[in-house]
DNA sequence: GGGCTGGCTGCAATCGATTGTATTGTTGCA
DNA sequence: TGCAACAATACAATCGATTGCAGCCAGCCC
């Protein structure tokens, strides 16, 4: 490789000491360095395609300007635009995402972190869904990394969170089914070692004892995979007591893996069976029929957590705090009237 | 923030020398310090929480173990796969990849391009659909800036390539619509500035002509994107000439759109029309019907990327290649016979 | 004309590692 | 005892930037 140009190459170009070259091409100590001067050194180092390393500055200025994102699976839908919306905050304000899967594997993201960690990164958003705690995380915050969850919860740990309102998703898609006579509902749980999905569970079960007439039971799916929604449906299908007539699942993909079920028992969705999903995720909208689901702002939660997460790094503390977002029903065609 | 533990605290509490310290803790180098002065540093190192500065280790040996990786949006679905693939192959070998999404948006591109540049990342992989050139890009590769493009062709660029072979996959998926007697058939095209939908229109153009009884059309569709396919079959439905008995679309998301296309204007799929889509993404399956389309090994091409970088890294230098790799048609319900 | 002020620029230390070379200490052999 | 050889470790330069401080010079005022 052609070694690549320095500052002091700028510099012996345009005559001067690299410290002015510094000065004058870094746009808040421009000031301090003739215009002139300044001019000349611009056009020494664009004449040399001088591309100034950001190693040796992160080194000088102990920050990289990169922050690790660590989620379980970018092939997860609901992911993506998480990702996105962290970028895009990110982006314009220098800094750059150093993404990291762990494919829910604690020991993988616990070497993910370590990895991160060495690259000096100045400070984490994890959207890994499980609870645990993880020491080396807590021993790194500690020690004053700055760290943002992002679509889960805490636990008892203090790092700022940012989150949906999973209690409004679920009481939305009640009523919505309310308002369509529903009596008999199922909820299509997903793990519980998840806390979003946890907590929509436990929505679930109050909301349901809250509503006068309605009855709702739960099965537990046990994964959050279109496959693991199938074999719950299946499931409930088989069971011998009397069919929901309408089923909230844990997620989008628990939905479709339910209304693939529904389809191959030849049962009919919605006319027979009304289905929501949760999370909106990309082509809900596509499904057959359209999915009506709870809509999370997945991109928001991925833009506020990077604003807390750069407010922290500017900060230089940060402070425990909740954000969580809110969610609205979005009526698609699989759900329709209650039959009688 | 408490003051991060550096070498030198190490080499303080272990009382050696840094030097002494480094050789310790690095494989290599261990067999040039004594066994019970490592074992006395790595005690040392642990007790004090010592996490290497890897950002002063690569401005020290001028590389980064990062690598630079821009796709056009994380959230199409053919892209998670292959950033996971390429993840695997570059995770256990101590690298880690920078993502940058561009939209398909050239200056995007030269913006991400020149900030992956200032962080000195090792290496390119470039999953970008356009085919145009990137001045920046041709002068980093002459500085000696390693890189691979994924999924596309370089055009008249010296870039090794991993793609998977276009004209094979149209060719299958002719040859299992001629086994079910279809006759008519029409390509929903994707944009020319795409070199794979480029390539599958011409290979669908050179197949049709050399299969006795079969005629082909093609219609363009503005985007890969559900609603430009579903534009596209809206327009072929609205045409006056015979209706076709097949689809080929130039991906799965336009074969999505085209599906939604037919269900809203009654025509059943595939009794009426059959579709096949192009890339088995994800959830493919899981399409109403699901779909039959040709699979493209899009981890395994984010592999083969990551292991052609990682070679020209190591070696210093590149060759162009071009790695085309293999596709299958994989059939699923939504084709069938032709009707008579 | 001397001294002060202030704008510009240069000098050198620094960030946290790696590594070639020098140094130290020990052993073995004559 | 003296010296070579060698193993183990220390020293110091280096990577490419940033930045506090010092120095220089011009202009201004008295």
């Amino acid at each position: 490789m052609a070694k690549r140009v320095t500052i002091d190459d700028v510099a012996r170009l345009a005559g001067v000491h690299k410290a002015t070259v510094s000065r004058a091409l870094n746009t808040h100590t421009q000031d301090q360095v003739n215009a002139e001067t300044a001019e000349r050194v611009r056009r020494a180092a664009d004449e040399l395609g001088y591309v100034p390393n950001f190693v040796a500055r992160g080194l000088r200025m102990s920050h990289s300007m990169t922050v690790g994102v660590i989620i379980p699976d970018v092939a997860n839908p609901i992911f993506p635009p998480i990702v996105r919306g962290i970028e895009q905050y990110l982006q314009p304000r220098g800094y750059t995402a150093l993404l990291a899967n762990t494919d829910g594997d604690q020991s993988v993201e616990e070497a993910a972190f370590q990895s991160l960690l060495r690259r000096r990164v100045d400070g984490f958003i994890l959207a890994t869904g499980r609870l645990d705690e993880q020491p080396v995380i807590a021993r790194a915050y500690e020690d004053g990394v700055p760290i943002v969850m992002a679509n889960r919860e805490a636990g008892s740990a203090p790092y700022p969170v940012v989150t949906a309102d999973n209690e409004r998703g679920i009481e939305a898609a009640l009523r919505h089914l309310d308002g369509f006579g529903h009596r008999r509902i199922t909820h299509l749980a997903g793990p519980v070692d998840f806390s979003t999905t946890r907590r929509r569970a436990e929505a679930f079960t109050t909301g349901v004892a809250s509503m006068p007439r309605m009855t709702g039971s739960i099965v537990q799916a046990d994964a959050l995979t279109t496959d693991a929604g199938a074999r719950a449906m299946d499931e409930l299908l088989a069971g011998s007591g009397p069919r929901p007539t309408a089923i909230i699942a844990a997620n989008d993909l628990v939905a479709l893996g339910a209304m693939r079920s529904l389809r191959s028992h030849g049962i009919r969705c919605p006319e027979d069976i009304s289905v929501i999903g949760y999370n909106d995720m990309p082509f809900a909208a596509d499904f057959a029929p359209a999915l009506t689901t709870v809509r999370v702002p997945l991109r928001e939660i991925g833009i506020e957590a990077a604003r807390l997460l750069l407010d922290g790094i500017e900060a230089g503390h940060q402070e425990s705090s909740t954000l969580s977002l809110p969610v609205s029903l979005i009526v698609r065609d699989s759900t329709g009237p209650a039959r009688s």
